[in-house]
DNA sequence: GTCAATTCACATGAAAGAGACCACGGTCTAGTG
DNA sequence: CTAGACCGTGGTCTCTTTCATGTGAATTGACGA
């Protein structure tokens, strides 16, 4: 494209038509004034959370429900609702929210409390002091105001897989020592079963009370999306159908209203892009299909090096498969390719755990089986759309420079 | 033909090491008055 | 005299390796009918 192209191109862009009229509204960080269909359940966090307005300690609570079923959103709505009474009465009080998603930086006890000792206004290093030390600096930081703390845990479960819960156990523990302040724990959660293994003592004081988020049907899903819809589109731009398609779409799979609503999002851009005038059904088919490509390759192409060299592995042998490969075959050609780019091998053992790693991305089906005689291994093969396949190989050449 | 033992090719766990980070405190050095 | 540079220490975190143990069914081989 010549400069004078790309100027006109850019022109065009600004003058061209779009079917939005307030994109960020249909964005997933946005909190709308009210929350359909979530009534109960705000009652419910509203009923746990009151008496911290009249300097009592609420009780923990545990909150579980699948993905997109608005738990988030809910907790951050009524904590908001909650603050700005307090504020209001001069109550003290101090809501913090933690998201302990992996990659996140919170993933470990030592984070966990330094984050929540920096969001006390204490500043802990990232790394390099003693555990105890931290624990210490942030229930001095507590102890400082007599006041009231909730402490919401979002995705709690991710930080128990990885760390365990000692940091719970001490955390739900000092509010019986501390006199000063009080801590409310609120865990949120999107695993039912992970209560199951927890320490006993953990469980029972962290699900003093309990609530479930359902998850949506395509009913509520419809009508949420039209809420947000409204406000977001054009008048007219979508066709009969849009919503319903969208909302059957999630409801399909376990009611998950915020795939619901990138779905509507990105099938708008798709008849941006498009230049339509309307969002067609047929945008919806191609927009699934855009999040689905984007996730993987999203994926794949922040691995580090090693994972890609192994998934590299899979795709140069998959092709020319029709069954399923074993580990030690990807193995074998894993070796020779680190040595073609002069990487250093890694053991089988390791290399067993990344395949698992893949597994769990849903990048690959690893399902282990035993060949009797033959011994035991995983059975590997490719999870990704044939669409999506050339994309990602040329993803990883480019990487790795094979 | 039947049944237990064997065997394969890894899976899965646990523990420990290497190396990168980082704060903290002490020591050294150069610049300033 | 003091600020800043520079170590050494002691801690965490992540990625790996090493060692050990577990697994499930095809195969094998002994045994009895």
């Amino acid at each position: 494209m010549t400069e004078t192209g790309l100027e006109t191109f850019f022109e065009a862009f600004l003058k061209k038509d779009s079917v939005f009229f307030d994109k960020k509204v249909i964005q997933s960080n946005y909190t709308p004034e009210t929350i359909l269909h979530r009534e109960e359940q705000t009652k419910q966090i509203a009923n746990i959370l009151a008496p911290a307005l009249k300097h009592e300690k609420p009780s923990n609570a545990f909150i579980y429900g699948k993905t997109g079923t608005g738990k988030t959103l809910t907790v951050r709505h009524t904590t908001k609702k909650l603050m700005d009474v307090a504020e209001k009465e001069e109550v003290p009080l101090k809501i913090i929210y933690l998201n302990c998603k992996l990659k996140r930086g919170v993933d470990t006890e030592y984070r966990l409390i330094a984050q929540l000792a920096r969001e006390l206004g204490k500043s802990i290093p990232p790394t390099g002091l003693p555990t105890e030390e931290v624990y210490r600096s942030f229930f001095k930081a507590l102890n400082k105001q007599k006041q009231n703390y909730i402490i919401v845990l979002d995705e709690i479960d991710q930080l128990i897989n990885k760390t365990g819960d000692n940091a719970l156990y001490n955390l739900t523990r000092t509010t019986t020592e501390d006199t000063e302040s009080q801590i409310t724990i609120i865990g949120i959660s999107n695993d039912v079963t992970f209560i199951d293994c927890l320490d006993p003592r953990v469980r029972s004081s962290l699900s003093e009370e309990e609530i479930v988020f359902p998850p949506y049907n395509a009913l509520q899903i419809q009508s949420m999306l039209r809420q947000r819809a409204e406000m977001a589109f054009k008048k007219g731009v979508l066709e009969q159908g849009v919503i319903e398609k969208c909302a059957a779409y999630a409801a399909r799979d376990h009611g998950d209203a915020r795939r619901a609503l990138e779905l509507l999002r990105v099938a708008g851009e798709v008849a941006d892009r498009k230049n339509s005038k309307k969002v067609m059904i047929s945008h919806i088919d191609e927009a699934e299909e855009k999040i689905d490509r984007d996730r993987i390759t999203d994926v794949v192409a922040t691995q580090p090096k090693q994972y890609q060299l192994v998934l590299y592995s899979i795709f140069s042998l998959q092709p020319n498969r029709n069954t399923p490969l074993f580990t030690g075959e990807v193995y074998e050609v894993y070796k020779s390719l680190c040595h073609k780019t002069d990487t250093s091998v890694l053991t089988q053992r390791r290399v067993s755990d990344i395949l698992s790693e893949f597994d769990m991305l849903g990048i690959i089906n690893a399902k282990t089986i035993s060949n009797g005689r033959y011994g035991r291994t995983r059975n590997i093969s490719l999870d990704i759309p044939e669409t999506t396949f050339l994309k990602i190989k040329n993803i990883l050449e480019e990487n790795l420079k094979v």
